[in-house]
RNA sequence: GCGGCCGUAGUCUAGCCUGGUAGGAUGCCGGCCUUCCAAGCCGGUGAUCCCGGGUUCAAAUCCCGGCGGCCGCACCA
């Protein structure tokens, strides 16, 4: 058969094309590079992912799940530092025309440059320091930038910007404060979105794995940084995971280190709890959606590597075939980057608050103008001195008095006596802080794309998807042995009966039995219930397992329930054996 | 974005160099046959030859531009 000749990532690309589990998008038109359709059989599979991540990650910790929008006002991303951290400063070669990023030309002549560089500036020292073409040695035109962001305006005549949110995480911070104060202020809280990004990536290739519009599953796990006690800890220490750390990084290693979660907590080298049990549910993830442990693995990023609101983060990567490691889903330690950032450009607070063991005494120390006396001394000038002095909290300007002895705005100093200095003792129980986070995000597009690939076999001239039955896009197949009006007449009742127990139910009645089975494999239905002679003597019919073919003889009102167990996870051959079942053979 | 290779039914491909409006395989649909793993036979269906422009009496074929795919470089926060 001619898929022999081609490599995993075509076969598995081939079939979900002929077979419709994605394609790409737009094709009548030429195509758009970066995106896909999910098909028929391609959602179903999705929707059987997202449930199975929904009760292993939300569901058991009882997490809250928010939907928001992917459009968002240019200031949530100045405040998230995607504006600046997106954005790069390019140059073109006015002779080979090759595009190069500024800064690493500069870096590479020994010339560091401040992010805050404008576009002259960067002109001028690539003119000043004679900086060429690395490739040709030609001279470069004038530097732009350029944005992965998409841009866009909010509302038909409005010059309001926008942007497609590149990762779902901002609306968990943005909305952090609504959900902790409508949720009863629980700590630590973990809050989870299911739903698109958006990257308008330079170059995307590799079909499914590189988009610029896909789906993504997050959760920010809110937790006290001084109390930052893992619940789930205990249940998942002695687990073992792959990671390639820094360390071996540094030392040129290209193989990871397997080891328990507490071995790698108390060596340093994951430095947070819950980012290490979150690291060890997504290898138990995968692992039920078919992807061993042997070829997962965890990239540590280094410094230069990392993301601009991260300490430490872990890239959990799946072996394929033809592009090596790829990353599937990415586990960060944000700190409060995210909040308290948020908190600076919206000038809302978005504390929590911790119940402290005992009240304490805290002093507050405020100083507020008098305006009175400022306008006695100074003037019309108050006008300008007092909207200066709004710039300012109570608390700064107290500070400020009392390092300096005044406060210098609008070109005046003014001293203590123009302020009402307040100073209050005050028992507090509770105090408020900014609570840390810990980030692990799921890429679902490339996590399905690997399922897929782990999922396929050939089985002499065959292909067979060997999908957990719990993500295969249809449960059960039902065939009758050959096109007899009976056998068809009997197979159709039981096919209705299975639509009505809630299975997604692929029934076919043409051509050789054979070639039935075949398609049924091909799309991964891991049971087929075919309907023979002896069927309508004593209402038996025999099951069908995907993988060994080995059958099975069962009373048909006996089928739900077994495709029930097989679909809850037990395997084929464990429930025929729990049932009783007689093997058959022909 | 740059460089190399490439783009023909749902899928895989022949034809392109040496212009004369597409051929195969497989799939799909129908029929015959068939008591369990893509069997066989018969019939049928299916292609804007990626898009646009140019050269020519005539373009899938030659030329130019664009789009898309793969590989390498760069990029992937």
């Amino acid at each position: 058969m001619w898929v022999f000749c081609m490599d995993k990532a075509e076969k598995v690309m081939n079939l979900a094309m002929r077979r419709g589990f994605f394609w790409p998008a737009y094709e009548i038109y030429g195509g758009v590079a970066g995106t896909i359709v999910w098909g028929p059989h391609g959602v179903a599979i999705k929707n059987k992912v997202i449930n199975l991540w929904r009760r292993m990650f939300i569901h058991k910790h009882n997490f809250l799940e928010i939907q928001g929008p992917a459009i968002a006002p240019r200031i949530v991303f100045e405040a998230s530092g995607h504006v600046e951290g997106f954005k790069d400063v390019m140059v073109t070669c006015l002779d080979c025309g090759k595009k190069y990023r500024a800064d690493t030309l500069l870096s590479e002549k020994g010339i560091e440059v401040s992010e805050a560089l404008s576009l002259s500036e960067f002109d001028k020292l690539i003119e000043n320091n004679d900086i060429r073409c690395p490739s040709c040695g030609g001279r470069f035109g004038n530097s732009t930038y350029f944005i992965t962001m998409f841009r866009t305006t909010i509302g038909p005549y409005s010059e309001s910007e926008g942007f497609l949110r590149p990762e779902t995480a901002q609306n968990m911070f943005v909305e952090f404060k609504r959900v902790y104060e409508s949720f009863r202020r629980v700590f630590p809280i973990g809050i989870a979105q299911i739903g698109r990004g958006y990257r308008n990536e330079i170059s995307p290739r590799q079909g499914p794995i590189r988009l610029r519009e896909f789906d993504m599953m997050e959760i920010e796990f809110f937790f006290d940084p001084e109390n930052d006690y893992c619940p789930y800890y205990d249940e998942v220490k002695d687990e073992e995971i792959n990671i390639l750390h820094e360390e071996l990084i540094k030392r040129g290693g290209a193989d990871y280190e397997t080891m328990s979660l507490e071995e790698a907590v108390s060596r340093g080298i994951i430095r947070n709890r819950c980012l290490g049990y979150f690291m060890v549910l997504a290898v138990k993830f995968l692992e039920r959606l078919g992807i061993p442990r042997e070829y997962q693995r965890f990239r540590e990023k280094l410094e230069g590597e990392r993301a601009h609101y991260a300490v430490q983060t872990f890239d959990q990567e799946v072996k394929l075939d033809r592009w090596g490691w790829v990353e599937v889903s990415g586990h960060a330690n944000r700190t409060d980057y995210d909040l308290s950032r948020h908190m600076k450009f919206s000038r809302k607070e978005l504390f929590a608050y911790r119940k402290l063991d005992k009240p304490k005494k805290v002093v507050i120390k405020e100083a507020y103008p008098m305006p009175r006396v400022i306008k006695e001394k100074f003037g019309d000038k108050i006008a300008e001195i007092m909207k200066e002095l709004a710039g300012f909290e109570a608390k700064e300007l107290y500070e400020l008095l009392e390092r300096d002895g005044w406060v210098k705005v609008a070109g005046v100093k003014l001293g203590k006596e123009f302020f009402d200095i307040r100073v209050e003792e005050k028992w507090v129980e509770i105090e408020p802080f900014i609570p840390h986070v810990v980030e692990p995000s799921f890429g679902l597009d490339r996590i399905v794309y690997a399922v897929l690939e782990y999922a396929y076999r050939e089985v002499n001239d065959r292909v067979v998807l060997s999908l957990p039955p719990y993500v295969a896009p249809m449960e059960v197949a039902v065939f009758p042995l050959t096109s007899d009006s009976e056998l068809i007449g009997l197979a159709r009742e039981i096919y209705e009966d299975l639509k009505s127990a809630g299975y997604t139910v692929f029934f076919d009645d043409s051509d050789s039995i054979g070639r039935r089975y075949a398609r049924a494999d091909e799309v991964g239905v891991p049971i087929a219930v075919t309907v023979d002679f002896k069927s309508l003597e004593d209402g038996t019919v025999t099951v069908r397992d995907r993988d060994s073919w080995v059958q099975y003889r069962i009373n048909k009102d006996r089928v739900v329930e077994f495709i029930e167990k097989v679909v809850s996870g037990t395997t084929f051959l464990e429930v025929a054996e729990s049932m009783g079942l007689e093997r058959y053979s022909q």
